[in-house]
DNA sequence: CGGTGTGTGATTATTCACACACCGGTGCTATAAT
Protein backbone atom coordinates (compact mmCIF):
# COMPACT_ATOMS: atom_id res chain seq x y z
CA UNK A 1 0.00 0.00 0.00
CA UNK A 2 1.18 3.30 -1.06
CA UNK A 3 2.24 5.77 2.02
CA UNK A 4 -0.56 8.30 0.85
CA UNK A 5 -2.98 5.85 1.13
CA UNK A 6 -2.64 4.15 4.62
CA UNK A 7 -2.05 7.93 6.38
CA UNK A 8 -4.82 8.91 4.76
CA UNK A 9 -7.11 6.27 6.48
CA UNK A 10 -4.95 6.42 9.42
CA UNK A 11 -6.18 10.31 9.98
CA UNK A 12 -9.36 10.03 8.56
CA UNK A 13 -10.00 6.80 11.81
CA UNK A 14 -8.76 9.22 13.63
CA UNK A 15 -11.08 11.84 12.79
CA UNK A 16 -14.16 9.99 12.14
CA UNK A 17 -13.85 7.87 14.96
CA UNK A 18 -11.80 9.38 17.90
CA UNK A 19 -12.31 13.21 16.83
CA UNK A 20 -8.81 13.92 16.59
CA UNK A 21 -8.90 16.14 13.67
CA UNK A 22 -4.55 16.12 13.52
CA UNK A 23 -2.34 13.75 14.11
CA UNK A 24 1.62 14.36 16.17
CA UNK A 25 4.35 13.07 13.49
CA UNK A 26 5.39 10.92 16.36
CA UNK A 27 2.03 9.32 16.16
CA UNK A 28 1.48 9.50 13.14
CA UNK A 29 4.73 6.90 11.89
CA UNK A 30 4.07 4.75 14.83
CA UNK A 31 1.03 4.21 13.79
CA UNK A 32 1.99 3.39 9.84
CA UNK A 33 4.61 0.95 11.16
CA UNK A 34 2.51 -1.09 12.78
CA UNK A 35 -0.21 -1.05 10.41
CA UNK A 36 2.39 -2.36 8.20
CA UNK A 37 3.06 -5.08 10.64
CA UNK A 38 6.11 -3.96 11.93
CA UNK A 39 6.96 -4.54 15.59
CA UNK A 40 7.53 -0.93 16.65
CA UNK A 41 8.92 0.97 19.94
CA UNK A 42 7.62 4.19 20.77
CA UNK A 43 8.91 6.44 23.27
CA UNK A 44 6.52 9.41 23.31
CA UNK A 45 6.45 11.66 26.22
CA UNK A 46 2.97 11.42 28.36
CA UNK A 47 0.46 13.95 26.34
CA UNK A 48 2.23 13.03 23.07
CA UNK A 49 -0.44 11.24 22.51
CA UNK A 50 0.86 7.12 22.71
CA UNK A 51 -2.60 5.22 23.71
CA UNK A 52 -4.20 6.91 20.24
CA UNK A 53 -1.03 4.55 18.43
CA UNK A 54 -2.47 1.52 19.67
CA UNK A 55 -6.56 3.19 19.56
CA UNK A 56 -6.60 4.28 15.29
CA UNK A 57 -3.71 1.45 14.25
CA UNK A 58 -5.17 -1.50 16.34
CA UNK A 59 -9.05 -0.20 14.79
CA UNK A 60 -7.64 -0.78 10.83
CA UNK A 61 -5.59 -3.90 11.67
CA UNK A 62 -8.21 -7.09 11.08
CA UNK A 63 -8.28 -9.31 14.56
CA UNK A 64 -8.46 -8.27 18.44
CA UNK A 65 -6.12 -5.77 20.07
CA UNK A 66 -4.41 -7.24 23.31
CA UNK A 67 -2.94 -4.43 25.50
CA UNK A 68 -0.82 -5.57 28.22
CA UNK A 69 -0.81 -3.15 31.25
CA UNK A 70 0.86 -2.97 34.83
CA UNK A 71 -1.70 -1.65 36.46
CA UNK A 72 -5.58 -2.11 36.76
CA UNK A 73 -6.43 1.20 38.00
CA UNK A 74 -4.50 2.15 34.33
CA UNK A 75 -6.99 -0.06 32.29
CA UNK A 76 -9.95 1.42 34.24
CA UNK A 77 -8.65 4.83 32.79
CA UNK A 78 -8.10 3.18 29.51
CA UNK A 79 -11.40 1.44 28.55
CA UNK A 80 -13.03 4.36 29.91
CA UNK A 81 -11.26 6.88 27.76
CA UNK A 82 -12.48 4.62 24.59
CA UNK A 83 -15.87 4.52 25.89
CA UNK A 84 -15.91 8.53 25.98
CA UNK A 85 -15.99 8.32 22.19
CA UNK A 86 -19.07 7.01 20.97
CA UNK A 87 -17.98 5.65 17.58
CA UNK A 88 -15.08 4.16 19.59
CA UNK A 89 -15.22 0.19 19.94
CA UNK A 90 -15.95 -1.63 22.32
CA UNK A 91 -13.15 -2.57 25.20
CA UNK A 92 -12.76 -5.12 27.95
CA UNK A 93 -10.37 -5.97 30.70
CA UNK A 94 -9.91 -9.57 32.33
CA UNK A 95 -8.63 -9.38 35.63
CA UNK A 96 -9.04 -10.92 39.40
CA UNK A 97 -10.59 -7.97 40.61
CA UNK A 98 -14.12 -9.42 38.28
CA UNK A 99 -16.34 -12.15 38.89
CA UNK A 100 -16.78 -15.25 37.02
CA UNK A 101 -19.46 -13.57 35.24
CA UNK A 102 -17.88 -10.85 33.66
CA UNK A 103 -14.44 -12.50 32.90
CA UNK A 104 -16.91 -14.63 30.64
CA UNK A 105 -19.03 -11.54 29.30
CA UNK A 106 -15.41 -10.82 28.19
CA UNK A 107 -14.14 -13.25 26.39
CA UNK A 108 -17.61 -13.46 24.94
CA UNK A 109 -16.89 -9.92 23.82
CA UNK A 110 -13.65 -10.04 22.48
CA UNK A 111 -14.30 -13.87 20.51
CA UNK A 112 -17.66 -12.39 19.02
CA UNK A 113 -15.89 -9.66 17.71
CA UNK A 114 -17.85 -7.04 19.71
CA UNK A 115 -14.43 -5.90 21.38
CA UNK A 116 -11.57 -4.85 20.04
CA UNK A 117 -9.47 -4.26 22.94
CA UNK A 118 -8.61 -6.44 25.30
CA UNK A 119 -6.82 -5.17 28.74
CA UNK A 120 -5.04 -7.87 30.78
CA UNK A 121 -1.64 -7.85 33.29
CA UNK A 122 0.99 -9.58 32.15
CA UNK A 123 0.40 -12.52 35.53
CA UNK A 124 -2.92 -13.00 33.40
CA UNK A 125 -0.60 -14.21 30.49
CA UNK A 126 1.31 -16.48 32.54
CA UNK A 127 -1.60 -18.53 32.56
CA UNK A 128 -2.66 -21.07 30.07
CA UNK A 129 -5.87 -21.03 30.02
CA UNK A 130 -5.71 -17.22 29.33
CA UNK A 131 -3.13 -17.71 26.57
CA UNK A 132 -5.01 -20.55 25.12
CA UNK A 133 -8.16 -18.35 24.69
CA UNK A 134 -6.23 -15.52 23.01
CA UNK A 135 -4.75 -17.75 20.75
CA UNK A 136 -8.48 -18.59 19.66
CA UNK A 137 -9.32 -15.14 18.82
CA UNK A 138 -5.85 -14.66 17.23
CA UNK A 139 -5.15 -10.94 18.07
CA UNK A 140 -3.63 -9.34 15.52
CA UNK A 141 -1.66 -6.60 17.63
CA UNK A 142 0.10 -7.04 21.25
CA UNK A 143 0.76 -3.93 23.07
CA UNK A 144 2.88 -3.52 25.78
CA UNK A 145 2.38 -0.59 27.39
CA UNK A 146 4.54 1.19 30.50
CA UNK A 147 7.15 -1.02 28.35
CA UNK A 148 9.48 0.30 30.84
CA UNK A 149 8.00 -2.15 32.70
CA UNK A 150 9.46 -5.31 31.70
CA UNK A 151 13.20 -3.95 32.53
CA UNK A 152 12.15 -2.16 35.81
CA UNK A 153 10.19 -4.63 37.41
CA UNK A 154 10.93 -7.94 35.26
CA UNK A 155 14.05 -9.03 36.99
CA UNK A 156 12.80 -9.42 40.53
CA UNK A 157 9.44 -7.74 41.51
CA UNK A 158 7.15 -8.86 38.38
CA UNK A 159 8.44 -11.76 36.52
CA UNK A 160 6.11 -12.52 34.31
CA UNK A 161 6.45 -9.24 32.40
CA UNK A 162 9.91 -11.34 31.35
CA UNK A 163 8.22 -14.04 30.13
CA UNK A 164 5.71 -12.12 27.45
CA UNK A 165 7.88 -12.91 24.76
CA UNK A 166 6.60 -16.42 25.26
CA UNK A 167 2.87 -15.75 25.42
CA UNK A 168 3.17 -13.45 22.47
CA UNK A 169 4.49 -16.72 20.75
CA UNK A 170 1.81 -19.10 21.51
CA UNK A 171 -0.89 -16.40 20.53
CA UNK A 172 0.14 -16.58 17.14
CA UNK A 173 2.68 -13.96 17.14
CA UNK A 174 1.05 -10.65 16.28
CA UNK A 175 2.62 -7.42 15.76
CA UNK A 176 4.19 -5.97 18.77
CA UNK A 177 3.86 -2.73 19.89
CA UNK A 178 5.89 -1.24 22.74
CA UNK A 179 5.29 2.28 24.30
CA UNK A 180 7.02 4.36 26.87
CA UNK A 181 7.32 7.54 27.93
CA UNK A 182 10.85 7.12 29.52
CA UNK A 183 13.64 4.80 27.87
CA UNK A 184 17.58 5.85 27.60
CA UNK A 185 19.17 3.58 25.16
CA UNK A 186 19.69 0.28 27.36
CA UNK A 187 16.44 0.18 28.66
CA UNK A 188 14.83 0.54 24.67
CA UNK A 189 17.61 -2.08 23.93
CA UNK A 190 16.57 -4.51 26.88
CA UNK A 191 12.81 -3.92 25.75
CA UNK A 192 13.17 -4.84 22.21
CA UNK A 193 15.31 -8.31 23.61
CA UNK A 194 13.20 -9.22 26.15
CA UNK A 195 9.77 -9.02 23.96
CA UNK A 196 11.63 -10.48 21.21
CA UNK A 197 10.48 -7.47 18.93
CA UNK A 198 12.30 -8.36 15.30
CA UNK A 199 13.69 -5.37 13.32
CA UNK A 200 11.35 -3.16 15.56
CA UNK A 201 10.58 0.61 14.05
CA UNK A 202 11.96 2.95 16.65
CA UNK A 203 9.71 6.32 17.06
CA UNK A 204 11.86 8.69 19.62
CA UNK A 205 10.02 11.73 19.73
CA UNK A 206 12.15 14.37 22.03
CA UNK A 207 12.91 14.18 25.39
CA UNK A 208 13.57 17.88 26.48
CA UNK A 209 11.05 19.27 28.21
CA UNK A 210 12.19 22.83 28.48
CA UNK A 211 9.43 24.78 31.02
CA UNK A 212 11.04 22.30 33.79
CA UNK A 213 13.93 24.06 35.73
CA UNK A 214 16.39 21.85 37.19
CA UNK A 215 17.81 22.56 40.28
CA UNK A 216 20.18 20.16 42.64
CA UNK A 217 21.00 20.78 46.04
CA UNK A 218 23.64 18.27 48.13
CA UNK A 219 23.06 18.18 52.04
CA UNK A 220 25.62 16.62 54.32
CA UNK A 221 23.23 16.62 57.51
CA UNK A 222 19.30 15.04 57.43
CA UNK A 223 18.19 17.52 59.44
CA UNK A 224 19.54 19.86 57.21
CA UNK A 225 18.24 18.25 54.34
CA UNK A 226 14.71 17.58 55.61
CA UNK A 227 13.89 21.73 56.54
CA UNK A 228 15.35 22.46 53.40
CA UNK A 229 12.52 20.44 51.76
CA UNK A 230 9.74 21.39 53.61
CA UNK A 231 10.65 24.63 53.02
CA UNK A 232 10.51 24.56 49.98
CA UNK A 233 7.51 22.38 49.53
CA UNK A 234 5.88 25.13 51.34
CA UNK A 235 6.84 28.40 49.66
CA UNK A 236 6.41 26.81 45.93
CA UNK A 237 3.54 27.45 43.75
CA UNK A 238 1.26 24.71 44.37
CA UNK A 239 0.24 22.01 43.43
CA UNK A 240 3.36 19.54 43.60
CA UNK A 241 4.35 16.40 44.57
CA UNK A 242 7.52 15.49 46.96
CA UNK A 243 9.10 12.14 46.40
CA UNK A 244 10.50 10.09 49.57
CA UNK A 245 12.33 6.50 49.53
CA UNK A 246 10.48 5.32 52.12
CA UNK A 247 7.20 5.05 53.31
CA UNK A 248 8.20 6.31 56.62
CA UNK A 249 9.41 9.28 54.83
CA UNK A 250 6.21 10.21 52.94
CA UNK A 251 4.58 10.18 56.24
CA UNK A 252 7.38 12.10 57.88
CA UNK A 253 7.21 14.78 55.43
CA UNK A 254 3.43 14.70 55.08
CA UNK A 255 2.97 15.76 58.78
CA UNK A 256 5.38 18.43 58.57
CA UNK A 257 3.78 19.88 56.01
CA UNK A 258 0.48 19.73 57.19
CA UNK A 259 1.67 20.94 60.76
CA UNK A 260 2.45 24.40 58.13
CA UNK A 261 -1.14 24.13 57.79
CA UNK A 262 -0.71 23.16 53.86
CA UNK A 263 -3.00 20.16 52.88
CA UNK A 264 -0.74 17.60 52.54
CA UNK A 265 -1.16 13.71 52.00
CA UNK A 266 1.05 10.83 51.66
CA UNK A 267 0.87 7.85 49.06
CA UNK A 268 2.29 5.02 49.31
CA UNK A 269 1.61 1.12 49.37
CA UNK A 270 1.05 0.63 52.48
CA UNK A 271 -1.97 2.71 52.66
CA UNK A 272 -5.16 0.97 51.66
CA UNK A 273 -6.83 0.99 48.27
CA UNK A 274 -9.53 3.37 49.80
CA UNK A 275 -6.82 5.68 51.90
CA UNK A 276 -5.10 5.83 47.94
CA UNK A 277 -8.08 6.54 45.68
CA UNK A 278 -8.60 9.30 48.17
CA UNK A 279 -5.61 10.95 48.05
CA UNK A 280 -5.32 10.50 44.45
CA UNK A 281 -8.83 11.83 43.43
CA UNK A 282 -8.23 14.80 45.74
CA UNK A 283 -5.26 15.54 44.69
CA UNK A 284 -6.55 15.46 40.86
CA UNK A 285 -9.60 17.67 42.08
CA UNK A 286 -7.12 20.45 42.96
CA UNK A 287 -8.33 19.74 47.17
CA UNK A 288 -4.83 18.76 47.96
CA UNK A 289 -2.23 21.15 47.84
CA UNK A 290 0.94 18.21 47.71
CA UNK A 291 1.24 14.64 47.56
CA UNK A 292 4.18 13.39 49.84
CA UNK A 293 4.79 9.96 47.85
CA UNK A 294 6.88 7.05 46.98
CA UNK A 295 7.21 5.48 44.06
CA UNK A 296 3.89 4.06 43.97
CA UNK A 297 2.29 7.84 43.22
CA UNK A 298 2.74 7.94 39.52
CA UNK A 299 1.25 5.88 36.64
CA UNK A 300 -2.30 7.17 35.26
CA UNK A 301 -1.42 10.34 37.63
CA UNK A 302 -3.15 12.71 34.46
CA UNK A 303 -2.56 16.36 36.26
CA UNK A 304 -1.99 18.96 33.75
CA UNK A 305 -0.89 22.07 36.04
CA UNK A 306 1.85 19.66 38.96
CA UNK A 307 4.23 22.75 39.39
CA UNK A 308 6.57 21.19 41.42
CA UNK A 309 8.28 18.10 41.95
CA UNK A 310 10.64 17.60 44.65
CA UNK A 311 12.74 14.48 45.08
CA UNK A 312 13.80 14.08 49.30
CA UNK A 313 16.24 11.19 48.06
CA UNK A 314 17.96 10.03 44.98
CA UNK A 315 15.86 7.31 42.83
CA UNK A 316 17.90 4.39 41.74
CA UNK A 317 18.52 5.59 37.85
CA UNK A 318 18.11 8.65 35.64
CA UNK A 319 15.21 6.58 33.86
CA UNK A 320 13.40 6.98 37.14
CA UNK A 321 13.73 10.59 37.56
CA UNK A 322 13.07 11.66 34.68
CA UNK A 323 9.83 9.72 34.74
CA UNK A 324 9.02 11.20 37.85
CA UNK A 325 10.07 14.90 37.30
CA UNK A 326 7.86 15.07 34.31
CA UNK A 327 4.93 14.63 35.79
CA UNK A 328 5.39 18.20 36.58
CA UNK A 329 4.32 20.91 33.88
CA UNK A 330 2.45 19.20 31.33
CA UNK A 331 0.16 22.48 30.79
CA UNK A 332 3.67 24.01 29.21
CA UNK A 333 3.46 26.60 31.72
CA UNK A 334 6.65 26.91 34.34
CA UNK A 335 7.31 24.30 37.13
CA UNK A 336 10.49 23.02 38.76
CA UNK A 337 11.97 19.74 39.37
CA UNK A 338 14.50 20.39 42.30
CA UNK A 339 16.51 17.29 43.89
CA UNK A 340 17.53 16.94 47.39
CA UNK A 341 20.37 14.29 48.54
CA UNK A 342 22.95 12.83 50.27
CA UNK A 343 25.62 10.89 49.07
CA UNK A 344 24.33 8.18 52.04
CA UNK A 345 20.67 8.38 50.27
CA UNK A 346 22.30 6.24 47.17
CA UNK A 347 22.67 3.18 49.70
CA UNK A 348 19.76 2.19 49.83
CA UNK A 349 19.30 2.45 45.95
CA UNK A 350 22.16 0.34 45.22
CA UNK A 351 20.13 -2.18 48.01
CA UNK A 352 17.08 -2.25 45.82
CA UNK A 353 19.41 -2.32 42.26
CA UNK A 354 21.60 -4.96 42.95
CA UNK A 355 19.00 -7.78 45.03
CA UNK A 356 19.28 -10.94 42.43
CA UNK A 357 18.21 -14.42 43.11
CA UNK A 358 20.89 -15.67 45.60
CA UNK A 359 22.60 -18.70 44.17
CA UNK A 360 21.15 -21.23 46.55
CA UNK A 361 17.60 -20.59 44.90
CA UNK A 362 19.02 -20.63 41.79
CA UNK A 363 20.34 -24.17 42.47
CA UNK A 364 17.33 -25.39 44.12
CA UNK A 365 15.32 -24.47 40.59
CA UNK A 366 17.75 -25.87 38.36
CA UNK A 367 18.22 -28.80 40.44
CA UNK A 368 14.31 -29.68 40.04
CA UNK A 369 14.04 -28.80 36.58
CA UNK A 370 17.22 -31.84 35.93
CA UNK A 371 14.81 -33.88 38.03
CA UNK A 372 12.18 -33.83 35.44
CA UNK A 373 12.78 -35.86 32.18
CA UNK A 374 11.01 -33.33 29.81
CA UNK A 375 9.48 -29.98 29.84
CA UNK A 376 7.65 -28.45 33.39
CA UNK A 377 5.13 -25.77 34.15
CA UNK A 378 6.82 -23.34 36.41
CA UNK A 379 4.38 -23.77 38.80
CA UNK A 380 4.78 -27.21 39.66
CA UNK A 381 8.57 -26.12 39.84
CA UNK A 382 7.08 -23.80 42.34
CA UNK A 383 5.34 -26.06 44.83
CA UNK A 384 7.53 -28.59 44.43
CA UNK A 385 10.62 -26.67 45.44
CA UNK A 386 8.12 -24.77 48.31
CA UNK A 387 9.47 -21.10 46.89
CA UNK A 388 7.40 -18.73 46.13
CA UNK A 389 5.99 -18.30 42.06
CA UNK A 390 7.96 -15.46 41.43
CA UNK A 391 10.83 -16.44 43.14
CA UNK A 392 10.82 -19.48 40.99
CA UNK A 393 10.23 -17.80 37.89
CA UNK A 394 12.71 -14.68 38.47
CA UNK A 395 15.44 -17.84 38.89
CA UNK A 396 13.33 -19.62 35.63
CA UNK A 397 14.56 -15.97 33.61
CA UNK A 398 17.53 -15.63 34.90
CA UNK A 399 18.71 -19.66 34.26
CA UNK A 400 16.99 -19.00 30.57
CA UNK A 401 18.78 -15.99 29.78
CA UNK A 402 22.10 -17.75 30.81
CA UNK A 403 20.49 -20.62 27.96
CA UNK A 404 20.75 -23.10 30.41
CA UNK A 405 16.66 -23.59 30.27
CA UNK A 406 14.32 -23.40 26.98
CA UNK A 407 10.30 -22.59 27.30
CA UNK A 408 8.45 -24.97 24.96
CA UNK A 409 5.77 -24.22 22.59
CA UNK A 410 2.92 -24.95 25.24
CA UNK A 411 4.93 -22.63 27.86
CA UNK A 412 6.43 -25.48 29.56
CA UNK A 413 10.32 -25.17 30.68
CA UNK A 414 13.12 -27.79 30.23
CA UNK A 415 16.57 -27.84 31.24
CA UNK A 416 18.47 -27.42 28.05
CA UNK A 417 20.08 -30.23 26.35
CA UNK A 418 23.75 -31.29 27.53
CA UNK A 419 23.75 -28.41 30.67
CA UNK A 420 24.24 -29.56 34.14
CA UNK A 421 22.13 -28.24 36.79
CA UNK A 422 25.92 -26.81 38.22
CA UNK A 423 26.97 -25.16 34.78
CA UNK A 424 23.13 -23.39 34.91
CA UNK A 425 23.38 -21.79 38.02
CA UNK A 426 27.23 -20.75 37.57
CA UNK A 427 26.03 -19.27 34.10
CA UNK A 428 22.76 -17.69 35.58
CA UNK A 429 25.11 -15.93 38.41
CA UNK A 430 27.21 -14.50 35.79
CA UNK A 431 23.97 -13.08 33.92
CA UNK A 432 23.16 -11.93 37.59
CA UNK A 433 26.62 -10.44 38.05
CA UNK A 434 26.41 -8.41 34.77
CA UNK A 435 23.07 -6.63 35.20
CA UNK A 436 24.15 -6.09 38.74
CA UNK A 437 27.09 -4.04 36.77
CA UNK A 438 24.53 -2.40 34.92
CA UNK A 439 22.34 -1.20 37.71
CA UNK A 440 24.84 -0.04 39.84
CA UNK A 441 26.33 1.90 36.90
CA UNK A 442 22.84 3.40 36.10
CA UNK A 443 22.72 4.45 40.05
CA UNK A 444 26.11 6.29 39.17
CA UNK A 445 24.83 7.72 36.40
CA UNK A 446 22.39 9.54 38.52
CA UNK A 447 24.75 10.33 41.14
CA UNK A 448 26.44 11.73 37.99
CA UNK A 449 23.73 13.85 37.43
CA UNK A 450 23.52 15.09 40.87
CA UNK A 451 27.00 15.97 40.56
CA UNK A 452 27.73 17.52 37.44
CA UNK A 453 29.21 21.14 36.99
CA UNK A 454 27.43 21.58 33.36
CA UNK A 455 24.20 22.28 32.45
CA UNK A 456 21.73 19.26 33.81
CA UNK A 457 19.49 19.59 31.16
CA UNK A 458 22.44 18.42 28.68
CA UNK A 459 23.69 16.14 30.92
CA UNK A 460 19.93 14.16 31.04
CA UNK A 461 19.20 14.18 27.37
CA UNK A 462 22.67 13.05 26.96
CA UNK A 463 22.12 10.32 28.82
CA UNK A 464 18.60 9.87 26.97
CA UNK A 465 20.65 9.97 23.64
CA UNK A 466 19.43 13.15 22.95
CA UNK A 467 22.18 15.65 21.69
CA UNK A 468 21.94 19.35 23.32
CA UNK A 469 24.42 22.09 22.76
CA UNK A 470 23.45 23.72 25.88
CA UNK A 471 23.62 26.13 28.32
CA UNK A 472 19.64 25.49 28.68
CA UNK A 473 19.38 29.01 31.02
CA UNK A 474 17.01 26.97 32.93
CA UNK A 475 19.05 24.66 35.56
CA UNK A 476 21.12 25.96 38.69
CA UNK A 477 24.43 25.45 36.68
CA UNK A 478 23.24 27.82 33.81
CA UNK A 479 21.73 30.07 36.23
CA UNK A 480 24.85 30.46 37.99
CA UNK A 481 26.96 30.27 34.90
CA UNK A 482 25.40 32.91 33.45
CA UNK A 483 25.44 35.38 36.81
CA UNK A 484 29.20 34.77 36.96
CA UNK A 485 29.34 35.92 32.66
CA UNK A 486 27.61 39.26 33.86
CA UNK A 487 30.04 39.70 36.30
CA UNK A 488 33.07 39.33 34.49
CA UNK A 489 31.87 41.03 31.58
CA UNK A 490 30.64 38.00 29.23
CA UNK A 491 34.44 36.33 29.59
CA UNK A 492 32.93 33.38 31.43
CA UNK A 493 35.93 31.00 30.32
CA UNK A 494 36.68 30.60 33.71
CA UNK A 495 37.37 26.91 34.86
CA UNK A 496 34.13 26.24 35.71
CA UNK A 497 32.80 27.51 32.39
CA UNK A 498 29.66 25.66 31.13
CA UNK A 499 29.87 23.20 28.13
CA UNK A 500 31.76 24.38 25.38
CA UNK A 501 29.43 24.02 22.65
CA UNK A 502 30.46 21.29 19.43
CA UNK A 503 34.08 20.99 20.62
CA UNK A 504 35.60 18.26 19.53
CA UNK A 505 33.53 16.26 16.98
CA UNK A 506 34.77 12.56 17.44
CA UNK A 507 33.07 11.77 20.89
CA UNK A 508 29.54 13.15 20.22
CA UNK A 509 26.71 11.34 21.15
CA UNK A 510 25.59 8.09 19.50
CA UNK A 511 29.57 6.95 18.12
CA UNK A 512 30.17 3.73 18.22
CA UNK A 513 33.94 2.99 20.01
CA UNK A 514 35.92 0.24 21.22
CA UNK A 515 37.41 -0.27 24.53
CA UNK A 516 40.48 -2.68 24.88
CA UNK A 517 38.85 -4.27 27.68
CA UNK A 518 35.38 -3.47 27.80
CA UNK A 519 34.59 -4.11 23.81
CA UNK A 520 31.95 -2.19 21.96
CA UNK A 521 30.18 0.84 23.78
CA UNK A 522 28.13 3.84 22.75
CA UNK A 523 29.05 7.67 23.51
CA UNK A 524 26.36 9.24 25.78
CA UNK A 525 27.44 12.41 26.39
CA UNK A 526 30.39 14.62 26.51
CA UNK A 527 31.07 16.69 29.34
CA UNK A 528 34.10 19.22 29.70
CA UNK A 529 36.60 17.11 30.22
CA UNK A 530 34.56 13.70 30.39
CA UNK A 531 32.99 11.24 27.79
CA UNK A 532 30.73 9.09 29.38
CA UNK A 533 30.44 6.01 27.15
CA UNK A 534 27.83 2.84 27.60
CA UNK A 535 29.54 -0.45 27.17
CA UNK A 536 27.29 -3.42 26.09
CA UNK A 537 29.00 -5.46 29.48
CA UNK A 538 29.62 -3.13 31.44
CA UNK A 539 26.89 -0.22 31.73
CA UNK A 540 27.76 3.28 31.78
CA UNK A 541 31.68 4.32 31.92
CA UNK A 542 32.94 7.47 32.67
CA UNK A 543 36.57 8.40 30.89
CA UNK A 544 38.53 11.48 31.03
CA UNK A 545 39.45 12.91 27.45
CA UNK A 546 43.41 13.02 28.67
CA UNK A 547 43.10 9.19 29.68
CA UNK A 548 41.96 8.82 26.28
CA UNK A 549 44.01 9.81 24.30
CA UNK A 550 47.34 9.91 26.28
CA UNK A 551 46.58 5.93 26.78
CA UNK A 552 44.51 5.53 23.82
CA UNK A 553 41.97 4.14 25.17
CA UNK A 554 38.91 4.10 22.48
CA UNK A 555 39.00 3.32 18.80
CA UNK A 556 36.43 4.01 16.50
CA UNK A 557 34.31 0.66 16.45
CA UNK A 558 34.11 -1.11 13.18
CA UNK A 559 30.48 -0.87 12.74
CA UNK A 560 28.77 1.65 11.55
CA UNK A 561 26.09 3.13 14.10
CA UNK A 562 22.73 2.81 13.83
C1' DC B 1 24.41 0.79 52.63
C1' DG B 2 22.45 3.40 56.55
C1' DG B 3 18.90 4.36 60.02
C1' DT B 4 16.44 2.64 63.88
C1' DG B 5 14.99 -0.17 67.51
C1' DT B 6 16.28 -3.62 71.15
C1' DG B 7 19.03 -5.67 74.48
C1' DT B 8 23.14 -5.77 77.50
C1' DG B 9 26.17 -4.15 80.75
C1' DA B 10 28.14 -0.62 83.41
C1' DT B 11 27.08 2.76 86.34
C1' DT B 12 24.57 4.04 90.10
C1' DA B 13 18.76 5.44 90.65
C1' DT B 14 17.76 7.12 85.62
C1' DT B 15 20.99 7.47 82.10
C1' DC B 16 24.43 6.20 78.75
C1' DA B 17 27.38 3.68 75.56
C1' DC B 18 27.69 0.17 72.59
C1' DA B 19 26.83 -4.08 69.94
C1' DC B 20 23.70 -6.21 67.05
C1' DA B 21 19.60 -7.51 64.47
C1' DC B 22 16.46 -5.88 61.26
C1' DC B 23 14.36 -3.25 57.75
C1' DG B 24 13.91 -0.66 53.56
C1' DG B 25 9.85 0.07 46.96
C1' DT B 26 7.06 -0.75 43.16
C1' DG B 27 1.23 -4.88 42.16
C1' DC B 28 -0.65 -8.69 40.54
C1' DT B 29 -3.34 -12.99 42.04
C1' DA B 30 -5.27 -16.69 44.76
C1' DT B 31 -7.16 -17.97 49.01
C1' DA B 32 -9.14 -17.80 53.40
C1' DA B 33 -12.04 -15.85 56.74
C1' DT B 34 -16.10 -13.00 57.84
Amino acid sequence: MPDRSVRERLTRTAAEVFGWSALRPGQLSAMEAVVRRRDTLAVMPTGAGKSAVYQVAGLLLPGPTVVVSPLIALQRDQIAGLLSHDAAPEAVAVNSSQAAGEVEAAWDAVRDGDAEFLFLSPEQLAKDEVVELLAEVAPSLFVVDEAQCVAAWGHDFRPDYLRLAQAIQRVGRPTVLALTATAAPPVREEIVERLDMREPALVVAGFDRPNIALEVHRFLDDADKRRVVVERAATEPKPGIVYTATRRDAEAYADDLAELGLSAAPYHAGLTADERSLAHDAFLAGEIDVVVATSAFGMGIDKEDVRFVLHASVPGSLDAYYQEIGRAGRDGEPAVAVLHYRPEDSGLQRLFATRAPDEETLGTVAEQLHQHEGPVEPDVLAKETGLSRRRVTAAVNLLEQAEAVRTEDDGRVRAADGTTAEEAVGRAAEEARSRRRLEESRLAMMLGYAETTGCRRRFLLGYFGEPYDGPCGACDVCATASAGDTVVDGVGDTNEAPPSPASADSYQAGTRVQHAEWGEGTVMSEEGDRVTVLFESMGYRTLSLAAITEKGLLTASPHDPD
